[in-house]
RNA sequence: GGGCGCUUAGCUCAGUUGGCUAGAGCAUUCCGCUUACACCGGAAAGGUCACUGGUUCGAGUCCAGUAGCGCCCA
């Protein structure tokens, strides 16, 4: 027990508003003493089902922007819910290596330094990265802390950390084992600026103005030429032949024949492909909607080294593969282009689009160019570095993720709402571990998951990167020797005729723990494949070091990033070795997570890598059992807040202008389960702390953006630089130049709540502090309480049931309004405005007003955590809190207490509805002062029947002190001359003591306005009733309500028109 | 080209199996410093629910189509 806690003069008195700037860091250190985040799987207590979230590991590129403190409120809010029901729970941090983007952005720093990777050792840039890694590491860590996030903070991984490399390793040689991973020689995406392979989805498709090129290949005997169409002539130098579709009308006449390829002299073969378009007038399909068709001619240059259609034509047709480019996209003749004449080497060395150049002037001297027309058309670009990639023969390492134990076992892990039946090829669910488990929310994103896999391509996850994980093989090349050699040339002869072009042997290696394959490359040489099993760095070393003296040579490539993050609900918790990492029991308390929370794009991205993966190595089990795919923070502009373009807010900004609990509220009422979000950005001065509307400007690309650089609006000498100024190079942070900071008036709403939660505890402490009594003990019954009382605990009942059910389907922005409502309608302008005359003298109500506090502290926290902290103790100073069926155990730390739990034999619903009925009479009281501009200063008389009076008095006086009424009376003691009419419930509700205060005409528009409003209801409901289909077909309680509702409406128009004509 | 989503008050958005006399916050107007809060309280005004047709007693909600915007995948 701490006992200076309980001391009451250690609870300082309230400021009369909420500064979350003095209190936050105060907060965040408490948590942190407290250890209130760190999960045990030992803790499991009781039958509390596990909570655990993995937190989508942000890239070390840079900082974080809103986007991310969206999602990871969102992943806050649901720890901290959880973490109060008691449930272990675990939010895994941790940070991704990002390996191209990251070496991307330090090769661009040191750039700006006039240096390049390759001025470094490998090691040498390497210890580069790591410092960069460090750097924002740290900062990213903090920016999640700042915000409130209630990561499990000693468990902090990174990608690149031991305990994952370890993961990595042995899941390579798990999947390398078991004929998962190849390598094999095709044509992949490739970045000739960063120089590496990229997979499918790390192409960007781009519509770009082109053209389409006309050019003569003559026919080798001279009698003629064709014509190919193309969008690329500088690939023609590859040319290994010219397609013709067999329907084309021209094929019979030149079947067997062959052209001869300009500039080159090449001698190549035309064949017949049904993949080649049809020109629309020979197509025979006048309405063809395929531009193509508009375009081409009939006849197709194949360049199978550079075009992966054409790849795909050249194996059918076993034509010959020619690459004529470097790595880095010039025109090469050292790359396999061994059949180049003079003419080519004008050619040689140009970049791509020099390199078009050149051959179409060649083609237009030598009166070979037909045609150029204008074409539009999608070409893919590098995510990273943005230019064109080039279609790139090359030797990569690849996933078989087509094998059923990959992509088959991620499409059967779909609920079955959303994938009743299996995709041609996928075995159907054997019901094994896992099967049918993993549900999407919103469901619609179901579809994106499952149509992915359907069409998905091996994963190449080779990069030509320095930053990342090496792969773990050693290879070196022999000629093979028929005797030495006969098992293993006989075992590749089986292979072969299975169409497999690798096999597995046994050797020295495998008895060492490794996987030792074999295949056949170029030159009938043999290709040895050493694959290491996950050791220690030393040891990895020590092994390596072996095979090096016997001639083998570790593959330079790295891993793609997503490799390492596929494994990361995995590598996070321990596996394979957990016990090595003090991880013991992780793994089978929290994996399955309970939730991913990402965002759309991501479902191809790591989704179903992290869903195969996990299967896989878990026999069957799931990563997690549902997915929440959240919204997408846009700026003021509707574009995507993106670190590149550098339109991104940084959290701590809003921390800074707003606290972090308003930030967390905003966001999370902003998660809408259909739409994207719209932020519009302000900015704020940082010379002088002014918030104005920044200059924008529009790229060259169509983004709207801030300026690069900003001047003060009260003194244009001072100068600032933009987020975007920085990201683009156009604005240089100095001194004299400060970097801009950010805000938005959308997250006033969450600093005036923060308030308005930090006055009402103000104001409930203060009035306990006052009272003539104690609270009574947490057992009182409020079976005869006043109506306020139960009311307002059934209205608890009903938030935290409204908070449960969204919380479980993701409804975010529910729990945001359910919370909002709660605090302020029910709890500020109903309860507390209820009890003031009453609460100070009665021991039970003080009571349910401290409880009401306690348990909305308890549900605001996972929402607000810092400003529910913060008035914690001095709630918790007042001693002990609950009510008969009420429960609200202490709890040192709130962030470690119980959410509120309510007995269902003690919530009054009939109090619900009687008080609506209160809050009715209130409104209409209050709309008539409103009206006539009677403060509530002036004492009313309300004169009405028995029914209301009976109302008022089973509310306990307060329809007389929210009305401001001086007394009721009787209907028949009204002095009818001097009172006004008001209508509720079909009844006519005289009040007296403010005919004075208005003149005779305004009462008489009043009243007229009344009498229409009447009038059109009247219509509406006479309309329905008039129609016998619906008083047949509708629901009889919904047409009983119909008629009462027109009988109500019909005597509050008499009444109405009755005072009218009292008027005259 | 395929898929998904959006279009509701001046602005940002709710509206979950069709029952609505369409809601909230901000902004606007009026009143109010009532010993929690002006980051406040009370009230008002503001909408052919993008458009066209259909189903239904009844459509913001379901269906079909049109237009515009956005995202994902090719």
């Amino acid at each position: 027990m701490n006992t200076a806690s309980q001391d009451s003069t250690s609870v300082p008195e309230l400021a009369k508003s909420y500064s979350p700037g003095d209190t936050e860091d105060g907060i965040r250190a408490l948590w942190g003493e407290e250890g209130c985040f760190h999960a045990l799987p030992s803790g499991r207590s009781g039958d509390e089902e596990p909570f655990s979230i993995l937190i989508p590991p942000p890239n070390v590129t840079a900082a974080l922007h809103l986007g991310h403190a969206f999602n990871n409120t969102l992943q806050d809010v649901l720890a901290r819910y959880q973490r109060m029901q008691g449930r272990p729970t675990l939010w895994m941090p941790g940070t991704d290596h990002a390996g191209i983007a990251t070496q991307s952005v330090v090769e661009k720093r040191l750039l700006e330094q006039g240096k390049s990777r390759t001025d470094f050792t490998r090691e040498g840039f390497i210890d580069k990265v790591k410092a960069w890694k460090d750097e924002y590491e740290a900062t990213i860590v903090s920016q999640l802390k700042v915000m409130g996030c209630s990561c499990d903070w000693d468990r902090l991984r990174f990608t690149m950390d031991p305990v994952c490399t370890q993961a990595v390793r042995e899941a390579f040689f798990r999947l390398f084992r078991d004929g998962l991973i190849y390598r094999g020689k095709r044509l992949v995406n490739w970045d000739p600026v960063s120089m590496t392979a990229l997979a499918d989805d790390e192409v960007e498709m781009h519509d770009v103005p082109g053209h389409m090129w006309y050019l003569r290949y003559p026919l080798e005997d001279g009698s003629g030429h064709v014509t190919v169409a193309t969008t690329r002539p500088e690939t023609m130098l590859g040319d290994t032949a010219v397609a013709i579709n067999p329907r084309d009308p021209r094929a019979e006449g030149l079947r067997g024949r062959n052209v001869v390829v300009p500039i080159v002299g090449r001698v190549i073969p035309i064949v017949e492909d049904e993949y080649v378009v049809l020109p629309r007038e020979l197509s025979g399909d006048q309405d063809s909607t395929d531009p193509k068709a508009e375009f081409a001619t009939g006849f197709l240059k194949v360049t199978p080294a550079h075009d992966p259609n054409d790849w795909e034509i050249g194996l059918r047709h076993e034509l010959a593969v020619i690459n004529v480019m470097a790595p880095d996209g010039s025109i090469s003749i050292d790359h396999g282009f061994e059949d180049h004449s003079v003419e080519v080497e004008p050619f040689i060395g140009l970049s791509r689009e020099d390199a078009r150049t050149a051959v179409v002037d060649w083609f237009q001297q030598a009166g070979l160019l037909e045609n150029i027309r204008e074409y539009e058309h999608a070409v893919g670009h590098s995510y990273r570095s943005h230019v064109p990639i080039e279609p790139y023969l090359s030797d990569q390492w690849y996933v078989r993720v087509t094998d059923d134990r990959l992509r088959g076992s991620a499409l059967r892990a779909m609920s079955e709402k959303d994938c009743d039946s299996m995709p041609e090829g996928v075995t159907p669910r054997s019901g094994g571990e896992g099967d049918g488990g993993l549900t999407f929310f919103p469901e619609r994103y179901a579809k994106t998951f499952r149509t992915w896999h359907e069409n998905l391509r091996d994963w190449c996850i080779s990069r030509q990167l320095w930053w990342g994980h090496r792969i773990p093989v050693w290879m070196r090349t022999i000629e093979p020797d028929p005797e030495a050699h006969a098992q293993i040339l006989a075992k590749l002869e089986d292979a072969e005729r299975d169409g497999r072009d690798s096999v597995a042997i046994q050797s020295a290696w495998t008895e060492r723990g490794c996987a030792h394959h074999v295949r056949r490359i170029a030159g009938d040489l043999l290709q040895e494949q050493v694959c290491l099993p996950a050791l220690e760095d030393d040891d990895q070393a020590a092994l390596g070091a072996e095979l090096e003296m016997g001639g083998f040579e570790q593959d330079p490539d790295v891993l793609d990033t997503w490799f390492s993050s596929a494994l990361w609900p995995l590598s996070t918790m321990g596996w394979p070795n957990a016990s090595e990492h003090g991880m013991e029991g992780l793994l089978d308390t929290f994996n399955p997570t309970s939730v991913l929370s990402t965002a759309r794009e991501i479902i191809t991205l790591w989704v179903s890598r992290m869903v195969m993966f996990n299967r896989y190595f878990m026999n069957g089990r799931l990563p997690f059992r549902d997915v929440f795919v959240h919204a997408v923070i846009q700026d003021g502009h509707g574009q995507k807040m993106s670190k590149s373009l550098g339109n991104g807010v940084d959290p701590r900004d809003i921390v800074r202008s707003h606290g972090a609990d308003a930030m967390r509220f905003v966001l999370t009422q902003m998660s809408t389960d259909t739409q994207d979000v719209r932020l519009p950005v302000d900015m704020v001065c940082p010379h002088t702390g002014e918030t104005f509307a920044p200059e924008m400007i529009r790229t060259a690309a169509g983004h709207m953006v801030t300026a690069p650089e900003q001047a003060c609006p009260s003194d244009p000498d001072k100068r600032m630089v933009t987020v975007y100024g920085t990201v683009s190079g156009k604005g240089v942070v100095s001194e004299d130049t400060p970097l801009a900071g950010n805000t938005s008036s959308k997250f006033d709403i969450g600093r005036n709540f923060a308030n308005k939660l930090w006055n009402a505890t103000r104001f409930a402490l203060g009035t306990l502090a006052r009272s003539e009594q104690a609270p009574a003990g947490p057992e009182v019954r409020l079976d005869d309480a006043p109506l306020v009382d139960r009311w307002i605990i059934a209205r608890l009942n009903g938030s935290l049931q409204a908070i449960d059910a969204s919380i479980n389907t993701y409804q975010f922005s529910s729990i945001a309004d359910s919370l909002y409502d709660f605090a302020w309608r029910d709890y500020c302008d109903w309860y507390l405005e209820s009890i003031k005359p009453t609460v100070q003298g009665d021991a039970r109500q003080s009571q349910v007003l401290l409880s009401m506090t306690d348990a909305l502290l308890r549900v605001l926290h996972p929402v607000m955590p810092f400003v529910t902290e913060t008035l914690w103790p001095n709630v918790r100073a007042c001693g002990a809190r609950g009510v008969h069926g009420l429960l609200l155990p202490d709890s040192e730390v709130l962030a470690s207490a119980r959410w509120p739990r309510l007995e269902p034999d003690v919530i009054d619903h009939a109090a619900l509805e009687e008080f609506a009925r209160v809050q009715d009479l209130v409104g209409s009281v209050r709309t008539l002062r409103g009206e006539r501009n009677v403060t509530i200063k002036r004492r009313l008389v309300m004169y009405a029947s028995p029914k209301v009076v009976d109302l008022a008095t089973a509310s306990s006086g307060v329809v007389e002190t929210l009305c401001g009424l001086e007394r009721i009376a009787p209907l028949s003691d009204a002095v009818t001359a001097e009172s006004v009419v008001i209508t509720f419930e079909g009844e006519e509700v005289l009040l007296g003591g403010l005919i004075d205060s208005g003149d005779l005409d305004k009462e008489r528009a009043r009243l007229t306005k009344l009498c229409e409003q009447k009038r059109k209801q009247i219509s509406g409901f006479e309309g329905r009733l008039a129609n016998d289909a619906y008083v047949q077909k509708a629901k009889p309680e919904l047409v009983a309500e119909t008629r009462r509702m027109l009988e109500a409406s019909r005597t509050e128009l008499e009444a109405a028109e009755a005072a009218l004509a009292r008027l005259g």
